[in-house]
DNA sequence: ATTAAAGTATTATTTATGTCATAAAATTAG
DNA sequence: CTAATTTTATGACATAAATAATACTTTAAT
């Protein structure tokens, strides 16, 4: 009895139930209990890094609260934000194809608590989970529409425009409160390493922007009032 | 007999013998007859459009001969090349997804003869043959971090160098003449839209290479020295 | 509570790279 | 075979956007 309440206390503290996400949602039933023997709840502090660019792959990370940012680093002072990531999503997946590495960095931007899958497990689970395997090559192949577009913008679109890109897309990700500001606290470093400019460039734009009328700030969020 | 040969004649204008492109070689042997069935072998003259950005995806096409490239445009004088393509590479893949539209287009850039597989059929190989589609999905896996790294380069990278890496990403795509000259001609024009940059920029970067003896040039060709 | 570090603010300067203009050569089409 | 179009060649010029420099402010860590 104390044993069976110890033991709820344990799988409550992640709360997860197995049917939510994306991974456990396209996978058969009949597995979700091996799943459930794999998962691996982990908890990531504002700032730390969840797997590294150029480390081995350990595995994928479903993110069951918080938000990270998915970088890929220039030099050694300067990345390349490739994708923000919310309660919900898969973070770690570029790890898969042929190199063994990841080619990408994941970063906490606040407190992000996970579910960790080991690759191990993660590729059985596609080899048993058709549909699995079927929605993330779908998924797959949305990124590389995403991510081709915004090469493309990066190599003709001026930067103006990227970076009002960059806030419409962060915007639209994570939603707009009530007094209409996006549903995110990020600096304006972040920014312009979403939109590929320097901090100065995205300082210059969006004070412009706010002369304008057509975004506000406040501290450090933003919100879109009209564009276009 | 007569009637046999003639079917072999027919059959003998495409050669494709099932069995050595990535579609047939990750189809179940049972599902060959199938393929056979709606396999169209199509041909399409320099500088013609194979498929069209914006269009609705009607199916994916495996090159059987010639070269193509992917490319994506912005304004209207000016495009993205995202990919080369060559015997035995398939294209049209971008279509999948959520969207109907191809988000890229398709060129032969010398005459190709390619088969084409449409959607409908595509789609339903993929959820025979899961092997296929596990396939897929790591190519397009490979796909999103090609292009990943790329856009972050045509982020930070200076041109020179991403010039340099077009050159080589080229030559090592179609391989070395034995006189040690990339095997395809390619415009200058085509090169700087692989780059994300301007001819004239090509043209000046190209120049350097030659003076400094890393490159060499001769009509629509080139050949790398040494580089780095 | 006290540093240290990270983020913000701001302007001046530099430079890398695109744009423009024009002509010749080469390729493709009728 | 000739005209039309595409590709190459090249220099001058313009400018978008990065770099540099400096100060202030907020946030995180010991």
């Amino acid at each position: 009895m104390l044993k069976g309440r110890f033991d709820l206390m344990k799988k409550g503290k992640h709360n997860c139930d197995l049917k939510s996400c994306f991974f456990c949602k396209l996978s058969l039933k009949e597995w979700l209990p091996a799943i459930d023997v794999h998962r691996q709840m982990q908890q990531f502090k504002k700032g730390e890094l969840i797997f590294t660019e150029g480390e081995e792959v350990k595995g994928m990370y479903v993110i069951y609260d918080g938000i990270a940012k998915v970088h890929k680093k220039w030099g050694d002072d300067k990345e390349l934000i490739v994708r923000f990531a919310q309660k919900g999503d898969i973070i770690g997946h570029r790890g898969l194809g042929n190199d063994i590495v990841y080619p990408v960095s994941g970063t906490a931007l606040e407190a992000v608590t996970a579910c960790f899958i080991d690759l191990q497990f993660f590729k059985s689970s596609l080899k048993v989970n058709h549909e699995l395997t079927y929605q993330l090559m779908l998924f797959f192949a949305e990124e590389l529409q995403e991510s081709e577009k915004k090469m493309r913008n990066m190599a003709h679109m001026p930067v103006r425009d990227r970076v009002i890109n960059a806030l419409e897309k962060i915007q639209e990700k994570f939603g707009t409160t009530d007094d209409g500001f996006a549903n995110i606290t990020i600096t304006k470093q972040d920014i312009a390493n979403f939109a590929g400019t320097t901090y100065e460039t995205v300082f210059r734009v969006m004070n412009e922007l706010v002369e304008e009328g057509m975004i506000k700030v406040s501290g450090k969020t933003f919100g879109i009032i009209v564009l276009r």
